[in-house]
DNA sequence: CGAAATTAATCAAACGTTTGCGTGTTTTTT
DNA sequence: AAAAAACACGCAAACGTTTGATTAATTTCG
């Protein structure tokens, strides 16, 4: 039962035709008559012929792949990005092939290399969090291998890329905490080496300032992200002189800390907690953040795979202008029940 | 800029040797002297010489890839998994391409005809809710690609598998109710069409019988999985004239929308639920279910990525007996803090 | 010292498909 | 009826790499 494959060849030889021929009847060539037209395919049908996709392939020189590299594919966020990439990708008619960095500089360096080899058409990328060069991604531009970042992305502009604008949700989400009262607000941000933390930053400075309040340095505490660490940015509200009734968390997973170690503590009525998305389920909780930021991943993954078969099919990719695409994200109210 | 890749002709040309011997040289071919070895490394390094995958690929008709179809990328299980697969075929120097099925019988169909003519080396399907055909998988066979089954299996065994005991953990955990001093306990199944249905309810009657109890059929709910539809059996316990006290939830999505709905009645204190792990973070909610099957997506993908790439690399892969490979799954009791 | 063995490299074919160019045959145009 | 156009197909090269067969040069050994 061992079939080859058949081959174009094959069915030329039984037809008495070149290969030629068959290549051009299938693909609806105007110089191939109809009826050897409708004789090839009947063939081909009848044999199962299936085109030997690396032959072609090679042939073009385009592999009609694009690969995927992001820092944890088990995080909900690129999942759910990833997904939407295979989705736009099939639609296509392009592959996708991916690795992760799991979140390490070298690693993601070995991975371009392996994609470059892979010679992929174009490339996705969300970079990992230990990553400050980004000499290994100049690299590709000589191969003519497209990059286009997405949610993680360099601080730079001149390279085409995906993300959420976090600053102008940081806004909102400030504005719906004044709005609702609240006048001492904590934030508890992320290590000032991430570009992330800088936006949130920003965004809570605006809010404030717009609204003709003043900023107090220390409600905007950095933080490692840990438990632990929460814990000890939480201590620092609870004890500040102007505690807070509302904070804003750098993601849900700070946010549970805190929630849990409020909980703990009996406090948790006293504080508003707003939150950027990262748990689908963290709406379930008991005491839930009151707010949540969406950074959309599926439509980033969408908009970033979309941009990239533009640039791996446009000819004069050179002289393109960099897209710089932000995603608005918006802020989701939870509607707390009870 | 636009470097064209260097080939080992080009090499060939400047060396004034021959394309084979370059390519010998750079594969250590013992009928390549040292000196002309080394010359060639050299220049191919320094022209940044890499091998041209589609080239290789298309000359040895192998294609270094296994492919992966699996429902739904954005459910963490699966995303395990795959991330699991991925780090292993990566060991073994392979490519994964992946596409999901989104559950959708005709979609699955695509994608295994998808895969053949991207001339996979393998492939790993975790297949989707409604497929009760495999003729898909079969035709495969005569193009001697391998296939493994993942987590969502066929029923029937002259396949390869990878797939996790519901049965005996279902026995575990019934078990581990049991002797928590429950007499009456429920369970919320899913349709009877599932394979997992048939297992869970076979381990939940095993437990049973084996401690000299009494099965009561009406104990065991069909369920369509929805939040609606775990109301609804929750009502059936609640008005059992042998109302349960501790409950079986087909997944922690089940288990949410029953420990949702007990909260809301005031009566969840008087449950104790046992589910079967899918989300991660189920144990950060106030009341969690009292003990989780783990289901170990991670090893899961890994033994079915080495059984794969075990069978790609085997040369008598028709002699085969079929890899049917059960892993354990455990009872994971959550300790209760408070 | 001549035959055999070893070493070092080359040649050419092959993998399956596509495509520019050429060629013979039929049809259309003037 | 001759020239032009349209049609239908074949030829052959090309893509980059690998590999079995072959050759030429050198070394080894009886």
């Amino acid at each position: 039962m061992q079939s080859k494959p058949t081959t174009i060849k094959e069915i030329a030889r039984i037809l008495n035709i070149s290969p030629s021929s068959v290549s051009r009847g299938l693909h609806d060539h105007p110089s191939i008559g109809a009826v050897t037209r409708e004789k090839i395919k009947q063939l081909a049908k009848s044999l199962n012929y299936e085109p030997n996709n690396a032959a072609i392939l090679f042939q073009k020189g385009k592999t009609y792949t694009i690969g995927v590299i992001l820092p944890e594919l088990s995080e909900h966020f690129f999942s759910t990005a990833i997904s939407a990439i295979e989705d736009e990708a099939l639609k296509k008619n392009y592959t996708v092939i991916f690795a992760q960095s799991h979140d390490n500089y070298e690693q993601e360096v070995k991975l371009v290399e392996k994609m470059k080899n892979q010679r992929v058409d174009g490339l996705l990328v969300s970079i990992s969090k230990d990553t400050s060069k980004f000499d290994h991604f100049e690299k590709l531009n000589s191969f003519n291998i497209p990059v286009v970042f997405f949610d993680r992305i360099p601080p730079f502009k001149n390279v085409h890329y995906v993300a959420c604008s976090l600053e102008s949700a940081t806004v909102k989400a400030v504005n719906y905490l004044l709005k609702k009262g609240h006048r001492s607000i904590g934030m508890i941000n992320g290590p000032n080496t991430l570009y992330a933390s800088d936006e949130r930053k920003d965004g809570y400075m605006q809010a404030i300032t717009f609204n003709r309040l003043k900023v107090d340095p220390s409600l905007i505490i950095n933080c490692d992200l840990t438990e632990q660490g929460t814990i000890e940015a939480a201590n620092q509200f609870l004890n500040h002189k102007r505690r807070p009734t509302a904070i804003v968390a750098f993601n849900d997973y700070v946010a549970l800390f805190l929630i849990k170690y409020f909980k703990k503590l009996n406090v948790i009525d006293e504080f508003d907690v707003v939150s950027y998305a990262n748990l689908p389920i963290i709406s379930y909780l008991d005491h839930t953040p009151v707010a949540s930021v969406e950074q959309y991943p599926y439509l980033q993954g969408q908009k970033a795979a979309n941009i990239l078969l533009d640039l791996i099919n446009s000819p004069n990719a050179e002289t393109q202008a960099y897209y710089n695409t932000i995603v608005e994200s918006d802020l989701i109210i939870n509607n707390v029940e009870e």
